[in-house]
DNA sequence: TCATGTTTGTTATAGCTTCTAACGCAAGCG
DNA sequence: CGCTTGCGTTAGAAGCTATAACAAACATGA
């Protein structure tokens, strides 16, 4: 699904090594959304694909690299995601369901993203970039929204924030404004990873509902 | 560390197979807070520790089943924490932030339980029992936390608990607490769970001090 | 048009992993 | 004291990542 970012090629060989590229990656996602990410190889994709095995390394230099391109792609799409909801106007409310939405679409993708951390691995750089644009679109959102008092109990750190703001990227938003988008930020991600996670199945209530009660506790404006 | 659950044996010779089985799972944590679950490695395991590859399925039916069987541990790590704090006398304050060294304390341990889930992985009925443990100190605190009217805006969704209480097994504690132990649970875990993935490395403010006003924002009565 | 260099695929191989099978040995129990 | 049970061994199958060496196809310059 998606994901032809590299469709921009000129001379015929870079189109059908970009094209192979894109079936390496489509099948790498049916892998993750199956087996999870721990579960994704290299082996079984080439031999879905009709070559055999170490082929596939003209493609990708290791397991690694390519696992970096799928969380670059997951960071890309819901950055992308954020910025559509955030310039078609939507408040606060239509961005949490645009990111419910996008969640659920595929969970691990979710999961690459925000899941489980590796010791050892480091993002790259322009993955942090990614994060950033995503952080934008969410004070975007959260600045156009109707101005309101942060909530007493934690106007201790509202004030820190107001002096720790460098994560920000320069966004000219007060103070409440970053507690209201770290909040968004923070409680989204509580809900949303654990009903992904299928830690609701079961407890009988509809999971919908407490993420929409969760939403409405952060926009109590409305 | 812990995890002498198996001491209470008779014979020398379950003696002896309970001492190993606690060897192993002790290299077994090292090496998941060294390169996680997914890099934990049983040849490596049992090279360690003198012995040669296959002795240890001897323990261990399979990889799986001595994680199935670490995922247990902290599952049982966490409810005693939480039974430990309810029983203490501990208010919502109190139990957050026993869930919060709980968690620093290994945050491999902690994404074991709440981490990214294995797709085809099924946890077996005995986790779900102290997982059901875990809801239950919460309940618990919560219940015994002074009563407060919830926020007008989830009004809808508390309404909506009252009718699907079935996960509190038989708790008797009025809906407003219910929707308090579960913001607790998702809010805890959005802001916990980000931080023990490294997302607030470099964005400037303090942790805690976000912790501390969620946990405030969590409890407006005091 | 032909030759040259680049890119892509192949097979072979090393080294790692989980896990099964077959065997020997030692310790505990009746 | 003998027999059973359990433990550890080596051997080996099947899988994986990754590298090396080689063959074929392709694109391009003379």
């Amino acid at each position: 699904m998606a994901a032809d970012a590299d469709a921009d090629a000129v001379s015929p060989r870079e189109r059908y090594r970009s094209q192979v590229r894109a079936d390496i990656k489509a099948r790498a996602w049916e892998q993750i959304a199956k087996a999870g990410a721990s579960g994704l190889s290299l082996n079984a994709i080439a031999k879905e694909l009709g070559m055999s095995g170490p082929a596939l390394y003209r493609y990708f230099g290791s397991r690694d690299e390519l696992i970096t391109e799928l969380i670059r792609d997951a960071y890309r799409s819901l950055a992308d995601t954020f910025r559509a909801a955030a310039d078609s106007g939507a408040g606060i409310g239509g961005l949490a369901h645009a990111l419910r939405r996008w969640a659920l679409d595929d969970p691990q993708r979710y999961f690459l993203v925000y899941g489980t951390p590796v010791p050892g691995y480091q993002a790259p750089d322009d993955i942090t970039g990614i994060a950033q644009e995503i952080m934008a679109a969410l004070l975007d959102v959260c600045a156009a929204a109707e101005p309101e008092a942060p909530a007493p109990a934690s106007a201790g750190f509202t004030a820190h924030l107001s002096q720790h703001r460098d994560w920000a990227g320069g966004h000219p938003a007060p103070p409440g404004v970053l507690r209201r988008a770290l909040a968004f930020w923070t409680r989204m991600h509580g809900v949303l990873s654990l009903e992904l996670a299928g830690h609701f199945t079961g407890m009988g209530f509809e999971p919908d509902r407490l993420f929409d009660a969760e939403v409405a506790e952060l926009t109590p404006g409305r």
